[in-house]
RNA sequence: GGCGACGUGGCCAAGUGGCUAAGGCGAUGGAUUGCAAAUCCAUUAUUCGUCGGUUCGAAUCCGACCGUCGCCUCCA
């Protein structure tokens, strides 16, 4: 895996195997979430899977900030309590992971249930010199810790910040708050140093040293929050407890919004140009999550994530996510066909919970062989630093022997369960189910993230009334009416697949 | 100004010293089909921003240049 500390690809040697503490960034909480939070979250979902998959006992951690200068100016806007909009996006910020399957997730502390953490971890930094008040305010001071600058890679000397609004009270432009004095009407906690607030980045010492220790195994979060951020959660941290806060840092790509209008709109900052090209923020105007996931899919919106190492920036389009559709959606055809043929479901196959029990024996079988080595390939480039998308290419490859397999042996709904072939199909349908399970890929049947249950139902069963007819007119030869009845339903974005096995139907973004 | 990332076929995207440069979308031809769709098969980059250099050998290393983007500002 890559080390942002190091810069290069190191092996990861648990702390205290097979256990591994990680710990991501999560989002302040003060307004909607866009596609680019979904980022960190989705990898991180996917690794801690691997992870586990090979044999890992991992502890996953992502802070909810739900105290900041934010949240107090949103509240002022707004006129309700800060807490009350915690709540809310909070809420939200959940709502959107379950749609995306992130689902892996052991803790989500909130920063103001860890007042008394917070406050412990300022006074033992002020104790051992690291921290000093001036005025209510307490800060780091960053020139006593040898190490500042390690991560992002920048010296003291070459900083340029004039030390914001608090410059007065700092000793050096560089040093950060820990805990910010209260003033009138905002809302504020007991300290030794009097009413305040935590600063920024304290909140992830705190809590991660309360939930994974001094030292733990990986940090993560987006590029853009190595410095300050991380930079200063180590050294806080490593001041504190005299330990490297961390052993391996993770930092994802950015995504940046590509065509114009569609995600972007304009931002102040932007008013001047045409071009919407830029890092995603909500400055810039990215539009909710929620409405994102309605028009297309959770499911889209993973696979649109993952088909990208998590390194590299991703350029936003819609147009992306209709291909990861499109992409997807020959994936849902073959679960059909294997349901048809096995009479499983492919979406409740067991999953090995291990690599090892995974492993398969082709048996001498040809295209068991074959989807055995697209296996390796699969696991082998997950091995390589978390590689998604080197993945996902052997699973379309493992697709295409699936579906080559079940053309071969003109498999159908009524070949026998019992044949070798139908076998064979079952073993590579597991393969499948156990790497895309990896991914969170294919957790329940397309139709069923799109609707709500009963309407699923109905649509089914209309669909099959429609399927049926048609049948009927086919059967006499009336191609007319046959063609009429698909014409008409591909005009409301329905497509009809004659197979076989009998009749398929599927929606067209 | 300082630090950093990136530039691979029409589009998206792996690969970072050596077999024929993955995979997806799209396109074209074929098998299949009543016709389609889907599926399968085949074709689709002598070439990896440009120019030099190192090397037996580079998309991969080095340098310059061009272009794009990020951080340095409490943005995932």
């Amino acid at each position: 895996m890559y080390n942002t500390l190091t810069k290069t690809k190191e092996l990861l040697q648990p702390i205290n195997p097979p256990r591994i503490g990680m710990y991501l960034c999560g989002p302040t909480v003060y307004a909607e979430s866009h596609i680019g939070h979904m980022v960190g979250p989705v990898i991180f979902d996917t690794i801690k899977r691997f992870l586990r998959y090979s044999g890992y006992q991992v502890t996953w951690v992502v802070n909810i900030t739900d105290v900041d200068d934010k949240l107090i100016a949103k509240s002022r806007e707004r006129k309700i309590p800060m807490s009350q909009i915690a709540v809310e996006m909070t809420a939200d910020y959940l709502a959107n992971l379950r749609e995306l399957g992130v689902n892996q997730i052991d803790f989500l502390p909130r920063a103001t249930d860890h007042m008394e953490q917070i406050v412990d971890f300022i006074r033992k930094l002020q104790e051992k010199g690291f921290a000093y008040e001036a005025d209510g305010d307490v800060f780091f001071e960053v020139a006593k810790d040898p190490h500042y600058g390690q991560l992002s890679n920048r010296s003291i000397d070459s900083m340029q910040g004039d030390g914001g609004e608090a410059a007065g009270k700092k000793r050096a432009a560089g040093d950060f708050a820990l805990w910010k004095s209260a003033r009138a009407g905002e809302p504020a906690w007991d300290s030794p140093w009097g009413q305040g607030r935590p600063g920024w980045h304290i909140e992830c010492s705190a809590m991660s040293h309360a939930i994974l220790g001094e030292t733990f195994d990986i940090h993560g979060g987006g590029l853009d929050l190595m410095f300050p951020h991380h930079e200063n959660e180590r050294a806080q941290s490593g001041c504190c407890h005299g330990a490297p806060m961390v052993k391996y840092w993770m930092h994802n790509g950015l995504m940046r919004a590509g065509d114009k209008g569609k995600v972007g709109g304009k931002s102040d900052r932007e008013a001047d140009t045409d071009d919407v090209v830029g890092k995603i923020s909500r400055s810039r105007g990215a539009g909710g999550l929620s409405d994102l996931i309605r028009r297309q899919t959770g499911e889209r919106i993973r696979f649109f994530l993952l088909r990208t190492h998590y390194r590299s920036t991703i350029v936003y389009g819609e147009d992306g996510l209709d291909e990861a559709g499109t992409s997807l959606a020959a994936f849902y055809r073959f679960f059909e066909r294997f349901a048809e043929v096995t009479g499983q479901s492919f979406y409740e196959l067991p999953a090995p919970e291990t690599r090892d029990q995974g492993a398969i024996d082709p048996r001498g079988d040809e295209a068991l062989h074959e989807c055995v080595a697209l296996r390796d390939r699969f696991l082998a480039a997950m091995d390589d630093d978390f590689n998604t998308a080197l993945a996902i290419s052997t699973l379309f490859d493992l697709l295409r022997a699936a579906n080559r397999h079940l053309d071969k042996h003109d498999l159908t709904a009524a070949s026998s369960t019992e044949s070798p072939a139908v076998e064979t199909l079952r073993v590579i349908g597991g393969i499948l189910r156990d790497l895309t399970a990896v991914l969170g890929l294919f957790r329940k049947p397309p139709l069923d993230q799109t609707t709500d249950r009963s309407d699923a139902e109905l649509t089914s069963r209309l669909m099959q009334v429609l399927i049926d007819l048609r049948k009927d007119a086919r059967d006499k030869k009336d191609f007319a009416t046959g063609d009429r009845i698909r014409d008409r339903l591909a005009e409301i974005g329905v497509a009809l697949l004659d197979k076989k096995e009998g009749t398929l139907w599927e929606r067209k973004s």
